[in-house]
DNA sequence: CAGACTTTACCGTCCGAACAGACGGGTATT
DNA sequence: AATACCCGTCTGTTCGGACGGTAAAGTCTG
């Protein structure tokens, strides 16, 4: 392979992560799963998804071909684990946030909502992981579909909010999650601080949606 | 049929469709164009995005594959006529709706909202041409943002309608289609009605969402 | 016949996966 | 403490097959 048969993966790209040399094998192990999740994730930013395949990964990530495939054993176990790694950060911090709110009710919902003010990292790996899980095969997607229900069941019971309201919340998040995913027409920071603002409202001051459609009748 | 039995494309599934024999032959070949679009809608459906081959589509389309390559130059010719199809279906199906909403205002904003009340052909349709769309080429896209960008134009300025109010609706819409099309936690048919009965009547009593937002400063 | 339409046969490429080892840190044995 | 061995980790290569696309011959209609 390499001119002085080297015995190393070509860096190539430039991104090739530097390795490190000497440390307990089981870290470095860890350490090169991560290397290759974020490899993935860089691949279908930049790519795309039809890009993503294993030889791009392992090069990007600065590991042979084998190498990749002994952490993970197929491309479905590759989505597999960037759907885990990712939807995990996701749940948590959301969790941290919306402890972070002191509201009577709806801190979960309100949470959301500030997790789609703007576009963040940890949305948008999560937005092209499932755009390559629904991709590569829709089953993969059954555990992020399973994460999904335990929030919106949180969103329904433990909120103490409106059932109504709550779905509004989530549905409103969703949806500007997915304009961000595929660049439909995305709204303005400011546009979207509106919305945001005025959903939030809604559902903070109690009762004030109810209020609304009772008015109207 | 075929010397070696594989002749002819397999019809395979039983939709292979009845190909007419007694027709002026242009028209004949448009039914096949429409016999591939919709062949290529169903197996994505059906087998996911990764499944979408020339040779899946042309013989689920009961054509040949350098059948299927004439109408289609390519796969991205493909997909860009799927979008073209079904975004037109969307486009003039909002537009009939809306004419026939008479609201003093927000009619296309309420438009919008009414289809996606359940899951339509339509709509489901163009949610899997765009994940198509977005799995093979992100830049194939670029005339449904195009699309998109006008209906936003058309909710913001031609509707009468609170700049803010009009962007809810089009994020509510595209939240519920969105959590359609990947099936994360979708709610039930009641849920859905309730939600955007809320928001219908937020955006078409005049000034509600604002009165909303003042009364709690 | 002419041209639109359709078929058959075929090609080159790329991809996912399997595989046989090499390396080397840790551990047990002495 | 030195030695020997094991196995977790990683490498380079190979392979079968699928896929997108081409070329050219055939068929029907007008």
């Amino acid at each position: 392979m390499g001119p002085t048969g080297l015995g190393y993966p070509d860096p190539a790209m430039g991104e090739a992560a530097d390795r490190p040399r000497n440390l307990p094998v089981q870290e470095r192990a860890v350490l090169t799963r991560d290397r290759i999740l974020q490899a993935a994730t860089e691949v279908i930013k930049q790519e795309g998804v039809s890009s993503l395949t294993l030889d791009k990964v392992a090069a990007r990530a600065g590991v042979s071909k084998g190498g990749f495939l002994y952490h993970f054993g197929s491309k479905d176990a590759l989505i597999i684990g960037l759907l885990n790694q990712v939807m995990g950060v996701l749940d948590t911090e959301l969790n941290v946030l919306a402890d972070g709110i002191d509201a009577r009710q709806g801190a979960f919902a309100l949470a959301y909502l500030e997790y789609v003010q703007e576009p963040t990292k940890a949305a948008t790996d999560t937005a092209v992981s499932i755009l390559a899980a629904a991709a590569v095969d829709d089953d993969l997607l059954d555990s992020t579909r399973a994460t999904f229900q335990r929030w919106q069941d949180r969103l329904r019971h433990d909120d103490g909010l409106d059932e109504t309201e709550a779905l509004l919340a989530r549905v409103v998040g969703d949806g500007l999650w997915l304009i961000d995913l595929f660049g439909l027409a995305p709204p303005t920071a400011d546009e979207r601080r509106k919305v945001l603002d005025l959903v939030s409202t809604l559902i903070t001051d109690h009762g004030a949606a109810r209020d609304v459609v009772d008015s109207a009748e």
